[in-house]
DNA sequence: TTCTGAGTTGCAACTCAGTTGCATATATAT
DNA sequence: ATATATATGCAACTGAGTTGCAACTCAGAA
């Protein structure tokens, strides 16, 4: 799920249509060199080590980026959103699972589960544009 | 999803281990009687048009229910939980529906779309207890 | 009957994650 | 250089749910 250290943030920002500014890219840099999903307070301390950072401002960039795609808001069961990397040729669509022991949200490999909405067919008059696959358990590392 | 008007909601709130209360039988009557799962506020509101009820009394009894299994918490991708009745005779699993225009969350028919977790393999040491499948796009009503 | 004591409900104040309004700063266009 | 748009910051707010504690209820003991 880890994005190369390497890419260029910038890059990626104006190919979607996002103005590219050092703490547009500070977030997405956060985001993207990560193996979960993280809350907005996670991300909010990862971006403040480097540089400072307001949370509306950050709250701002997230929604921003949702908008574009760019990133995916997800529910982990808790009040708490977690954000992770929206599909790309770097991020496939994938499930996520929840440890309803510690909280943490983990990203499934998409081999492991997968999906395709457009195989789908759902009865009734209603437009599908996506699916969201929550696993609920107890993680590696809770299990001791 | 509906469960008859004439079950005895005494009698199920027993059979699961709740003491049986005036409240507690209104707010599991309020989210039997319905065919979508409801937000507290929408409970609430049920609930208060026939008694009185404080929203901490409301949210301790979601609380309960969803703690012994006759309640299942669910989230629509907003900030607030909507709550459906859990597994029993009367209520088998299912998916959920949410209109990204309205808000609204609605339950997908069992025979739409069914997984059971016990017949899924997936990787790694993660204990699997429960899946969460929903689906997201514009309802029949926003479709005009 | 009165006295407990566990369980239930209510009220006020609080938390936490996210939002709004508005002022300031920065960048882009003319 | 000036005007306009876009981005950021700060303070105060909102909405959903929680905490602490007092008051009520009701079954069983004295």
């Amino acid at each position: 799920m880890t994005m190369s250290k390497h890419c260029n943030y910038l890059q990626v920002l104006k190919r979607n249509s996002v103005d590219p500014t050092p703490l547009r890219e500070a977030v997405l840099r956060s985001i993207a060199e990560q193996t979960r999903p993280l809350a907005a307070t996670e991300i909010m301390a990862a971006v403040q080590i480097r540089t400072s950072i307001n949370k509306v401002t950050l709250y701002r960039i997230l929604d921003l980026f949702v908008d574009k795609g760019l990133v995916k808001r997800l529910s982990a069961g808790d009040r708490a959103f977690r954000y992770g990397m929206g599909e790309t040729h770097h991020h496939q669509d994938h499930a996520h699972f929840v440890c309803t022991r510690c909280g943490v949200m983990e990203c499934l490999e998409p081999e492991l589960f997968h999906m395709d909405v457009k195989k789908l067919h759902i009865k009734g008059k209603r437009i599908i544009n996506h699916v969201d696959v929550r696993f609920e358990g107890i993680c590696e590392n809770c299990r001791e």
